[in-house]
DNA sequence: CTGTTAGCGCATTCAA
DNA sequence: TTGAATGCGCTAACAG
C-alpha cells in the first residue's frame, strides 16, 4: 500500500519492485511472469515487494517489447442498443476470452466516417484482429486493415472488394421461407418494409422476398416495397402508408426487428386483419396478440462463429496469413407466434 | 500500397517512412503529428512515403513514450445483453468520444472473479479511467485501481469501502412512488420480486417498497417478497408461486425489467386480475394488454453523467486527483401503460 | 539461478 | 527548419 519512491511520479515500475527486493529488473520480470527459473526465496521477496508497492505490470510496454500484438480483438458494430449487436458482442467475447483475448467494442452509430476512424484506431492500437459489421458497402478501410496484416472477419455482411473470412446469416433463404408461408396462406399482395438499400442483409432479404413471389407467379409491385426505415417509428409510418393504399397489401414482411415492431404498431391501429412476418426474433414477440411469423437464428452463434474464425486465423500464425478465406452461414428457422 | 522494406517483417515503422522520404525519424514524426514547423515540401514527401508504405502510427509505442495514458476508458458491466447496460454504454461513449477517448467494454457475465481480472487488466493496459457497474458489494479491486491512481466512476451503485465519483438512480424514491400508486388504488397485499440481495439497486428498491407500505400502515409480509431472480423465466416461477398462495397478493412490484417481464407472463396465465408495477421501462411495455406502472429513467443519461464525471476528473489533471468525490442522482418518473 | 546488454517504436530535449 | 541523443517499461538473448 505504501507509495514511496523518492518522489517519483506515476505508478511503480518493474525497477522499483526490483530495487525494493534487491534484485535486478530481469529477475523481477521473471518472477512476475511466473518463470520457474527463480529461487523460491527470491521469488517471495519480489512478490512481497510488488504487493507492497501495488505494482501492476505495464501492458503497454509489454506489448511493445514483445511485438506480438496486444491480446485485444476489435469489434465494430453500428448500434449496440440493438439486441442483435449486443448478442453478437457477447458471442464474440465468449469465444475469444477463452483464448486469452479481450474484446474492444466500438460503436459507429451508423456513421461511415466514424467507422473508418474506429478501424484505423484499432489498427493503430495494434489489436490482434478485427471483427466488423460494416455499415455500408464501402469497405476500403477494412480492406486496408486486412492488407496491413490485421486479420479481419466480417459478420452478417460479406467482404466487398477484398477477401476476408465472414459469417453470414441465410438472409435470402430465411426471407423466402417466411414469404412462402404468407403465400401459402393465400396472401397475394404482400408488402415489404426494410432497411436502407445499402445494407447487405436488407438487400438479400428483399431478394428472398422477390424470389418467393416469383416462384408463386405473383407479380411484384414496387409500390408495396418501402426501404430506408431504421427505427420503429419510421417503420410505423411506412406501414401505415402501405395500408392506406387503394390496393393495400393483406400481409407485410419486414426485413428486421426494428421494422417488424414498427409495422406491428401500424397494424394494431388498423381495422382490417393484416398478416405480419419479419426477420429477427425478439423478446415479447409471443405476447403481441397477433399472428406473427418470424425468421429466427442464433445471434450469439453468429458472434461465436466469427470469434472462431478469427481465433483460427490467429492461431495459424504467420504461415496461415494467406490461408483461403472461409465463409460460414448460420441457418434460420421459422417461428410462429400468436396463433 | 507497395510492401517493400528489405524483407523486414511486420508493419512499417516511422523509420521506414523516414528513410523512404530521406529525412530523419524526427522529422517524419513531426509531419505525422501535424507539427507546423516543417517545410511544406518535406511534409509532402513524408506524407507520400507514409501513404506508399501504408504506414500506421503505432499507438502502443506512442502511449508508452508519452506516458500520459492511452486515451482509453474502461467500462465494466455485468450483462451487455440487457438493454440497460447497452444504453449505459452508448451514453458513456457519446460523452467520452467527444473528448478524444475510446471506450473499452468488458462484460463480466455476473462473475466476480472475471470482474476482478477485467479491472486488473484495464489497469495494466493503462486506461485513463474506469467506469464500472460492480456486480456485488465486494469492490476491493476497484478500490485498488482507484488507489493506484486510475480514476474510477461507479454507475448505478455507490462505492463500498473507498471513495469515488458515482451516478445513481433514485432507486428508493422511484420504488416508493410506484408502490404508493398501487396502494392508492386500494391494494394492500403487494408482492415484491427482485434481484439477489447483494445487488445494491435491488436492496434500495426493496427499501422503497417497504417504506411505502409502512407509510400506508400496511404490515409487511415476508412471504410476499421473493429475491434472487435474474432472468424472466425465474421471475415467472416466483410470481406464479406468490399468486398460488392462500393469501395471494393482488398486485406485484418488480425491482427490474427482467422480473417485470417474467411476472407479466405469470399474470397472463392467471385467472384473477393482478396489478403490475416495476422498475425500468422497456420496449413494447405499452402493448402488453395489461395495466402497467413503470418507474422510468434515462439510462443513456446515466451513462452520459458517468462519462462527464470521469472526463471532469481527467480534465482537472494532477491537482484534481483528490478533489472531493461527487455523487449524481438521476431522477425517475412513473409511466402508466395499458389502461 | 541471476545479471548485463540491447532495443521494441516513438517523442521529448537539446543542439545545429 | 532539421537532426542526434536519450529513454518510456519491459523482456529476448546472451553471458556468468
Amino acid at each position: 500500500m505504501g507509495e514511496s519512491r523518492g518522489g517519483r511520479s506515476g505508478p511503480p515500475t518493474l525497477r522499483d519492485v526490483a530495487e525494493r527486493a534487491e534484485v535486478s529488473a530481469m529477475t523481477a520480470s521473471r518472477v512476475l511472469r511466473d518463470d520457474p527459473r527463480v529461487l523460491p526465496a527470491t521469488r517471495d521477496r519480489v512478490r512481497a515487494a510488488a504487493a507492497e508497492l501495488g505494482y501492476r505490470p505495464n501492458e503497454v510496454a509489454r506489448s511493445l517489447r514483445r511485438g506480438r500484438g496486444t491480446g485485444l480483438v476489435g469489434l465494430v458494430v453500428t448500434n449496440l442498443a440493438n439486441p442483435f449487436y449486443s448478442r453478437l458482442a457477447l458471442g464474440v467475447d465468449s469465444v475469444v476470452a477463452g483464448h486469452g483475448l479481450k474484446t474492444v467494442i466500438g460503436n459507429t452509430a451508423q456513421d461511415l466516417d466514424r467507422e473508418r476512424e474506429l478501424v484505423d484506431d484499432l489498427v493503430a492500437r495494434r489489436v490482434d484482429g478485427i471483427i466488423a459489421v460494416p455499415a455500408g458497402a464501402e469497405q476500403r478501410h477494412l480492406a486496408a486493415a486486412a492488407a496491413g496484416g490485421v486479420p479481419v472477419v466480417l459478420a452478417s455482411r460479406p467482404p466487398e472488394g477484398f477477401t476476408a473470412d465472414c459469417v453470414l446469416v441465410d438472409d435470402f433463404g430465411g426471407a423466402r421461407a417466411a414469404v412462402r408461408r404468407l403465400l401459402a396462406r393465400g396472401h397475394r399482395r404482400i408488402g415489404f418494409l426494410g432497411s436502407p438499400p445499402a445494407v447487405h442483409t436488407g438487400t438479400q432479404r428483399l431478394r428472398g422476398y422477390a424470389a418467393a413471389l416469383r416462384e408463386a407467379g405473383v407479380e411484384a409491385d414496387d409500390d408495396l416495397v418501402r426501404l430506408g426505415q431504421t427505427e420503429p417509428a419510421e417503420a410505423t409510418r411506412a406501414a401505415a402508408e402501405l395500408l392506406a393504399l387503394d390496393a393495400a397489401p393483406t400481409a407485410l414482411f419486414c426485413s428486421n426487428n426494428r421494422n417488424t415492431i414498427g409495422a406491428f404498431r401500424a397494424i394494431r391501429e388498423h381495422t382490417a386483419t393484416i398478416a405480419l412476418a419479419g426477420f429477427d426474433d425478439f423478446e415479447l414477440a409471443d405476447v403481441l396478440g397477433l399472428p406473427l411469423t418470424l425468421v429466427a437464428y442464433d445471434s450469439d452463434e453468429l458472434g461465436r462463429a466469427a470469434g472462431r474464425l478469427l481465433v483460427d486465423r490467429l492461431g495459424s500464425g504467420q504461415e496461415g496469413q494467406d490461408a483461403p478465406a472461409r465463409r460460414t452461414v448460420v441457418p434460420t428457422s421459422l417461428v410462429e407466434y400468436g396463433s
